[in-house]
DNA sequence: GGGGAGAGATGCCGC
DNA sequence: GCGGCATTTCTCCCC
């Protein structure tokens, strides 16, 4: 397929989306260095200056930049998209052999997603419903950013000492657990403590992961991320079913 | 735009990779729940399951996913892709109402990506030229998974004493001081050894990252990963200055 | 802009 | 399959 560089540089130049299906050589140098032979794939710019390049598997882009430039030349029979970023010393060249087919149009887009699930919203139940960690514990704050650390929740037992809690959405490893010590040392240093609970609140824990916090005397309480949508919607087909 | 959807979906169960770009509302359940309101986006379905919503900016789908079938339907004249990947109990549902474009064909592309600059490329260089950590540094072995744990380099210096040591490729954080210092109780208990010395290799180092070593009487020795590429252009280059 | 930490992380390798 | 860990991680939030 002809390609009419003019008016793809225009694109490219004036806030539109571009496609571009080709068989291409990328060569990457930037944070690290890359090429990548010849073969079919998928090409995205975006008005923002991302470009993105797939193949024809995978989930992430096999080579990408970001606040870039980018640029379709024909030299000497060549046809090289370049794309350029100066401020991140960062340059990306595809050598385009074959276009398959492309295509351009202004996209308009105002919206951002909204999650429901995520480690903030665990730390929140746990706030809201502190009988999920211990019947008599009592969550003192959700100060994320302090001079104490970044703590999901942290508050007190039945005996008065000091809990800190770490949430895992998923899976909680070996670094959830050296991040937990790395805060109970931290609060005990500052807070001139000798004494700290600290927790592992998340649904599944890796074996080595529950080895380590006993090792050092810590707990782990099985927790699940709460899915708000997903129970409306169930709420929503059980009104059905009257 | 008007799409064919018996030629879709068609070319959705072909191998083919296709391209969509339509406004839409994008509904996703799964490991968590979210919601996307009414925006124009671009849409692609790889052969392998792969499915990506990219809004006009920025450089993260905002929604995806993998080994999933997809399949567009049309009811009560609603437009919509629904993708499944029953395994993983995740569901993706995109309510279409406007087509600006589509498109799609048959992509070959057997290459992967050769990439330099990794941490494992800099522990190699390491392990090559062990005067980079200090002058009488003798690496001893590149063991990356052994019972030992995932240590990137071990050696010993001139006093014989163990020395371990954890390469980043860019700047080194608290999570990298937690990960030696992980490693080095590992060792210790398992040799039964007192003093194992624990170094970082990286071309910078957060403050905060610092202290801690320090605190604990490790090192940092900065050390920036290879990129043989960029010298092979820089040689090339200089070769054409003559 | 840098630091710290989560992510529907993803991908790789080894067991 | 799980576990551990790097990633051109990316993204967000706060200082």
């Amino acid at each position: 397929m002809k390609i009419d560089i003019a008016s793809f540089n225009e694109a490219l130049n004036n806030s539109k989306t571009v496609i571009l299906a080709c068989s291409c050589t990328v060569r990457y140098s930037g944070r690290a260095e890359s090429f990548l032979d010849e073969g079919d794939r998928i090409i995205i710019a975006k008005s923002d200056g991302t470009l993105l390049v797939h193949q024809p598997t995978g989930s992430t882009p096999v080579n990408y930049m970001k606040n870039a430039s980018h640029q379709l030349t024909l030299q000497d029979g060549k046809l090289t998209l370049s794309s350029r970023s100066l401020a991140d010393k960062e340059y990306l060249d595809i050598a385009i052999s074959k276009v398959h087919y492309y295509n351009f149009s202004e996209l308009a887009d105002s919206q951002s997603i909204q999650l429901v699930g995520s480690e903030r919203d665990m730390s929140d139940m746990i706030y809201s419903n502190p009988s999920l960690i211990a019947p008599d514990f009592r969550p003192l704050s959700r100060e994320e950013h302090t001079k104490y650390g970044f703590i999901d929740v942290f508050g007190y037992d039945k005996n008065n000492t000091l809990v800190i809690i770490e949430c895992k959405r998923y899976v909680a490893d070996l670094k959830a657990v050296d991040q937990l010590m790395r805060y109970i040392k931290k609060i005990k240093q500052l807070k001139g403590l000798k004494q700290v609970r600290g927790i592992i609140a998340s649904p599944k824990i890796s074996p080595n992961a529950l080895q380590m916090l006993l090792d050092h005397k810590l707990e782990w309480k099985k927790v699940s991320p709460p899915k708000y949508m997903e129970r409306y919607d169930n709420d929503q087909k059980k009104l059905g079913e009257y």
